[in-house]
DNA sequence: GACATTTCCTACCGATGAGTACAAAATAGC
DNA sequence: GCTATTTTGTACTCATCGGTAGGAAATGTC
């Protein structure tokens, strides 16, 4: 144990803290108030930590990408791209209907609109959609050299169609659509893929 | 002209103006300051003319539904379902790439994360978008009946298909996503439809 | 020109925003 | 027990938030 006072607080669950409450109010939603009340932890405590707000965010992304998307790589280690997308479009509704969270997804909500000040993170954000939408395009490209998909498959338009449908099914979760509901969408939006038109 | 003295600013053009704001930087990133300088007007004309802030914004709301969803209606009108969806994605896209305005769609990232303050606008956002859903469902049931769709068509599921598709190219656009790239993410997306699997 | 009416403008209000100063408290090493 | 070190808690800072008071300015009516 190193001198010093020690912390009554265990930093990672603070920080799973921050996280909830910046992906339900959004970076500029949220209040210090806000996120020392949910973090049990007071305003120098958090500043000694994390840093400013904008550094609190940034480590919620993080955060965020460690541990509620760890279903995005085991969609891309799935043999076929269609179980690629189905377990990437089911875990996301898992993610984003999760009771013990708030609805939808950080990544899009949680920085979508906002003033100067958050454009940052704004950009922070969209990079790590792009990160994703990019494995996505390797993997596709990786199933087009394999044959799972046809040769003139555009594997950047397939990446981008299904991040799109992605983004939509995580809006409606915002709303409050039910996981039938998405999974309908999810099924539906199957239909799209090469090589799976006529299969239903 | 009535008594008193005439107002120096039109108020459509004001709300116009106040809807930007609120587009770009949504209800909460939005300042009175920010809104007061874009509109031209000083605080105390724009509350005698909009009420509050949440006033003014609910004004937006119905505002964008008027003058930016026209291809709504359009597309509704179209003969063929096929041709309802196309007409709506390419005014999707071609509204939320206008260089005019900001990027991205109003009803979808106006208030998707807030806090406690922005619920009723996050609220009545979401009726909004759910009343464009409830339209193409009502739309989609027309064609079951016209035969444009197979009987066992869940109208439904489709009309909530095709707002996923909406809001996921909204937040695209938001990001950057060019024109093209989403054209071709609704191409994609096309091929989703009964009766349109093996016609690419 | 006097009056009623409406808008405009400056200057303010209390509340809350993010961020911090400073001293008390709790540990380790000696 | 004493010192060095780190965290905690209270109480503050200044800027900005949404919203408003009150008087000057600009019109129509008489």
């Amino acid at each position: 144990m190193p001198p010093g006072r020690p912390r009554k607080f265990d930093p990672e669950q603070a920080l799973d803290s921050a996280l909830k409450v910046f992906w339900r109010k959004g970076y500029e939603g949220a209040s210090l108030s806000d996120l020392t009340e949910a973090m049990g932890i007071n305003r120098p405590s958090l500043y000694a930590a994390f840093g400013d707000k904008a550094t609190l965010f940034r480590r919620a992304i993080d955060r965020y990408v460690d541990v509620h998307t760890a279903h995005f790589q085991e969609a891309l280690d799935q043999p076929t791209v269609r179980e690629v997308i189905e377990t990437l479009w089911t875990g996301n509704i898992a993610l984003t209907r999760n009771a013990r969270n708030p609805r939808g997804c950080f990544l899009v909500q949680g920085a979508l609109a906002c003033s100067e000040a958050g454009e940052p993170m704004q950009k922070a954000m969209a990079k790590e959609r792009a990160r994703g939408e990019a494995m996505l395009k390797d993997r596709f490209e990786r199933a087009i050299t394999e044959g799972d998909l046809p040769d003139d498959t555009n594997a950047g338009d397939l990446a981008r169609y299904v991040t799109t449908v992605s983004y939509g099914l995580a809006v409606h979760a915002a709303s409050g659509a039910s996981a039938a509901d998405l999974k309908a969408v999810a099924e539906m939006a199957l239909r799209a893929l090469p090589n799976q038109a006529t299969e239903t």
